[in-house]
Parts: structure tokens; sequence; C-alpha cells
RNA sequence: UGUCGUGUAGCUCAAUGGUCGAGCGUCAAACUGUUAAUUUGAUGGUUGUAGGUUCGAGUCCUACCACGACAG
């Protein structure tokens, strides 16, 4: 068995996935790194805050540096000096965000290169050969993702297609130590979600995935479809989140049985002053931290924390010196490591109800979403 | 002291005599399997001052003020 579930509380639980390149404590957050690098981090850094598996880009690992490169060195991890375990995506999320550079076909999908205008033909086929030459630990299927909300023929057709697609994935042969999962679309819809489930379940998978989530939909519609998925979803199984989320996703996906997630927030954010603390997202480019002296969050460890105060930072940012960008990726992903590390600690414990509920009532006042940061305005001007 | 030139948003500059704009700055907001150290929005003006010509002046005329260049 590559995945172990050691305790469980509910629908979450604590686990143990065992990868080529490492073991994994679940549930687990995996920062992106699209091009083969967390933007601003070195391997040594992002170990040290905590990450424990990174996460690729097939589609643009397969742009730059290109397959001959990553042949001539092995693969990603020696390429990129990471010798832990990594995720690929398959280039399924390209499809939907890359907009009107792309064609979609049943056999594949027609990409323009933003960078040189080249046609790139995407299959699952291609997908799967891509991810085997970089290697990764983790191949993800090449799936159909739409955006939300979408009409429910829109939302039918992603999901046979990506059963399709996913039964073309399959039967590449697989490589020695890779393991594949496969991909729940489905949109806000339970019935749908079930029927991407059923023309999913007879795939040779190592873990399960559930795409096409925060595209548009409100939070508690989020919520909605991962608390119908948790019963249905096959316990010895890894379930992964792609792309989520805020603080408050993960801890109400973790309830809900999800055991691995990857989002650009936390890195992405700190690039543009955004920094993760336990009371929200604190833009340090505002000008009430000009004087601060105060550092991001008192009760954080990092490095960042440890020794930066805001007016530092925000004058950082001010003068848009690249060791901003650092120090607030630094603390962002500090803190969701930490996050997530509080949350295994309390599933192991037993008590994660009990850490549930505190939590919630903090991060749902500390993050909410747009729907219901709308819905504060309107009270306000009442 | 004289001659010439220049005065428009915090800064650098636009604007046939016909509603003074832009970039940057400043202040905010957004960001969920990264086309993103990005994007969007807002703020910002007695056009150096005082007169004059004109239906109408940032624009033309006069004086003054400030700055710059050159000449003594």
């Amino acid at each position: 068995m590559s995945f172990e579930v050691l305790k469980s509380d509910g629908f979450a639980r604590y686990g143990k996935l065992a990868l080529a390149h490492g073991n994994v404590e679940t549930p687990v957050f995996m920062p992106v790194g699209t091009y083969g690098v967390v933007k601003t981090q070195t391997p040594n850094e992002l170990k040290a805050l905590g990450t424990q598996i990174l996460l690729g880009n097939t589609y643009h690992l397969y742009l730059r540096p290109g397959l001959e490169l990553l042949k001539q060195f092995g693969g990603l991890h020696s390429f990129m000096g990471w010798d832990g375990p990594i995720l690929t995506d398959s280039g399924g999320f390209q499809v939907f965000s890359l907009g009107p550079l792309r064609k979609m076909t049943e056999e594949g999908v027609l990409f323009r290169s933003p960078l040189n205008g080249d046609e790139i033909f995407l299959t699952p086929e291609l997908s799967a050969e891509i991810q085997q030459v970089i290697g990764s630990d983790i191949a993800m299927v090449l799936d159909e993702c739409i955006s939300l909300p979408a009409k429910s023929q829109d939302v039918e057709n992603a999901v046979r297609r990506s059963a399709r697609w996913a039964e073309r994935f399959f039967r590449v042969p697989t490589k020695v130590g890779q393991k594949r999962y496969a991909i729940l679309q489905g949109g806000t819809s339970l019935a749908f979600r079930k029927l991407s489930w059923e023309l999913t379940c007879g795939f040779p998978m190592d873990g399960l995935a559930i795409g096409g989530l925060s595209v548009g939909e409100p939070h508690h519609e989020m919520i909605h479809v991962l608390e119908g998925l948790a019963p249905l979803l096959p316990p010895h199984l890894p379930h992964y989140l792609m792309g989520v989320g805020t603080p408050r996703d993960i801890l109400e996906a973790i309830r809900c049985g999800v055991d691995q997630f990857d989002c650009v927030l936390p890195t992405r954010n700190a690039r543009n002053g955004g920094f993760f603390t336990p009371h929200g997202l604190l833009n340090i480019r505002n000008s009430e931290y000009k004087l601060d002296p105060k550092p991001i969050d008192e009760n954080c460890g990092c490095e960042c924390c440890q020794n930066y105060s805001r007016a530092y930072l925000r004058h950082l940012f001010q003068v848009k010196e690249i060791l901003g960008c650092r120090l607030a990726t630094t603390h962002n992903l500090y803190y969701y490591h930490s996050f997530l590390k509080e949350i295994r600690d309390s599933i192991k414990a037993g008590n994660f109800a009990a850490f549930y509920k505190t939590k919630k009532a903090q991060l749902t006042e500390a993050y909410p979403d747009k729907w219901e940061r709308s819905q504060i305005e309107n009270t306000d001007k009442e």
C-alpha cells in the first residue's frame, strides 16, 4: 500500500503517502512551482519551511525547458535540485485558463504558445509522456476544467470528455515509481459529480482528485460539493482538491476527507504584497503600516516575522526590491505549512472536531469570500 | 543690468484660439490545478501673478514674479 490512513476523525484523516522520492504526511499543502521553481525560493529553503512535496506543470515545462533538456538531466528532480516528491499537473487547467489561445477537440487541445505562437497539440497520451519524462512522483490525467457558473450541458460535456481522456491516459503504460491520479469534474452539481465518479471509478488510479472547483463559485457552493462527495470518495485512496485554496477552504475540505492541496495564493499573493495571517490577508502596501515596527504576525516563527518590521517590508514593496517578494513568500508558505501541521496534529490527537470549530469561527471572519464580502458591505451601508 | 527662452497634477511632459490629458508617483482593491514581482480602480489642476484682446485664452498682447541660458 502506498497510501495509509493512520488516524481518522469523521471524514478527516491523517495519513502517510509513500512516493518514489520519499514519504508525505497528509493532509498536505503542495506549493506551486510551475516552471520547476517555487518563485523566489530554493529547494533547501522550501524544505526548511516544511515543504514535503512540490507541484510542477506539464504544459509549462513542455514549453520551457522542453523534453530534450529534461531527458538529458534525467528528469526535473535533478534539473532543479529538489530530491523530494513532485506532483505534475497535466496541463488540463491551462486548457481552461489560457482561454483564447486554445482550441478544443475530442482528440486533444490545440494551444498557441504565448511565447512564440507555435502550435502545441496536447493530448492525454502526450501529457502522460511528458509527465514521464519530467519524472514526477504523481502524474495527473489530462482533464477538461470549465469556469463556473456554467450551463448544465457544458458541465456534463466536461465530465464525459474528461472521462474519455482519462481512459486514454490510463492506457499509456505506467512508468515505474510514478503514481497516477484521476480527476472528477461536475461543477457544483452533485449529480454530475456522481456521474463523474461512475465514469472514472474503473480506472487503475492511485489517487483521486477533485477538479473544477474554486473557478468562480461562492465558497458555500464549493463546501456543498465537498460535503456531498465526502461519503463517495474511496477511503483507501488519497484525495486531492486541485487548486484550493484559502486557509478556510482547506480547513473545510479536510473535514470532508481531502488529503492534498495546491494553490498559488500563498506564493502569488506574496509577490503582490499580501501576507496571510490568522486575522486575514494583510496588504503590506497599505499606508497604515508605514511606521509600524511590529512584525507581520507576533506569533509567527518564520524568518520574516522573526527579523523584519511591517514598516521595512512595506518599504521593500514600495521600492520594488526583490527581497520583499522573497520574505513574503517565506512567510506565506510557513503559514500554510504550519497551518496544515496544526491540523494533522489535531487529527492525530483525536481533537479535530474541536479544533475545526474554533478555527472555523476565526477563519470565516478573517477570510470571507467575494460573495460574503459584498453582503458585509451592504450591511454597512444600511 | 540686458537679450532670449521656459512656467500646465507631487514629478516628467501633452493639448490648430473651442470640455486641460498621459506616464510615473500616491492611495486602494482584486488574485484559488500561475500567460501574473500582475491587473483594475481612485486621487490629483484658480494652466506662475495681474490686467488686456476675443463670443471664447493654457494658447495672442502688456506688465510683474520665478527659473534657465547667453552677453556684459
